[in-house]
DNA sequence: CGTCTATTTGAATGTACTCAAAAGCGGTGG
DNA sequence: CCACCGCTTTTGAGTACATTCAAATAGACG
């Protein structure tokens, strides 16, 4: 069986093991989304309905302040989530807007599936527990970066960490993800020597 | 019964419900620790074999960079959970250091235990499931405001959503864990007229 | 009271930002 | 095929924010 669902099934068995029944169960839950280059999963305002995984393509999440700056929060490529949790948990208007930076397909959950998996495999507190650990583990890494790196080493470190961000995200949004602007990221590539080819 | 137990599972029954057995079980299993100002928790080197909870008293956790600076990642007040999640996950050497900075007392869980745990009392994997979840919700507000305030504005920022942190916790601490210098936080606070009053 | 550490103050420096303009890079249509 | 448009990246100059270094002051503890 050569389904659309192959792809998270595989993912979700890296972390635990479904039965036969639990992937059919977990599998009629998701919906499925196609969306163009600079389509919205998300718009501040609305509440975020679902977790969304990412099949095929790259989205990423961002914040605009009140000066009217985008700062991105997270990137999301094949085999990531993508969400704004603090408005799908308490399913409250989103402060944050989720943008596709390519043509994207995502597999999605909504919050009442999500209640209903939890009570009925319960594996999935696992899978989801072992999920946001990581997350907090990259975000610990990330803040550490931030509070204790300079912009330059910033930059260095994402190229090493994610090299295949830097060639498919336009550079804007890289800088914004580092917290400095474009123009400075740009003095910094000059500096380094356009390293990205090594 | 008036035992040492009672507050961490009050903290547990915030989140998810246990039966008397069950909590009998989890008490079984913590160990309890008491330090004095400027005793280390954990030192950078060494495993970190426990998950730990402040009962009474504060810490900090933090990095030391390769110039010598050190970088609070978290602080603990009552109440919270403390730990080298990276070095107590996969048992490796811990990057960072976790110190009292007042005389504390914290109950410890290490890692057989979390996992007996785990597959004993399933509900367990929920609890530390939300635990995550609210802990990747601060890290996220954190990771904004880094990439998108000034020092002056997350000092503030702090005040407002951390007020008794700031009464308890040496300036210098604060600083590092904004990502600023003591100097710099002290000018901060001259401009602001040493707000912590109002 | 004296010592140790934390905080404040001041001056000089450097890092990153703003503003402005130029150059590069697709895509689209004539 | 080339010209033009919109958007991204680069370059340059001036500015602001935050740092370093040094010294003075204030607080905590024995």
């Amino acid at each position: 069986m050569e389904s659309i669902h192959q792809q998270i099934l595989a993912h979700i068995a890296r972390h635990v093991s479904l039965t036969a029944a639990e992937q059919e169960l977990f599998t009629s839950l998701l919906g499925i989304r196609r969306l163009l280059r600079k389509q919205f999963l998300l718009q501040a305002g609305d509440i975020c309905r679902y977790e969304s995984y990412v099949l095929e393509g790259c989205v990423r999440s961002f914040f605009v302040d009140d000066k009217g700056v985008e700062h991105t929060l997270h990137f999301a490529l094949e085999d990531w989530w993508i969400t704004d949790l603090e408005s799908f948990l308490h399913q409250t208007a989103a402060q944050v807007n989720i943008e596709a930076l390519t043509p994207v397909t995502v597999l999605q959950l909504d919050k009442p599936s999500l209640e209903r998996l939890y009570t009925e495999v319960p594996v999935f507190e696992r899978f989801f527990r072992i999920l946001h650990q990581n997350a907090y583990l990259a975000q610990n890494r990330r803040i550490l970066n931030n509070i204790s790196l300079s912009g330059e080493a910033r930059y260095i470190d994402l190229l090493e960490r994610y090299p295949q961000l830097a060639q498919r995200v336009p550079q804007k949004y890289i800088a914004s993800y580092l917290g400095i602007t474009p123009v400075f990221l740009s003095q910094i590539r000059a500096r380094l020597g356009h390293r990205e080819g090594d």
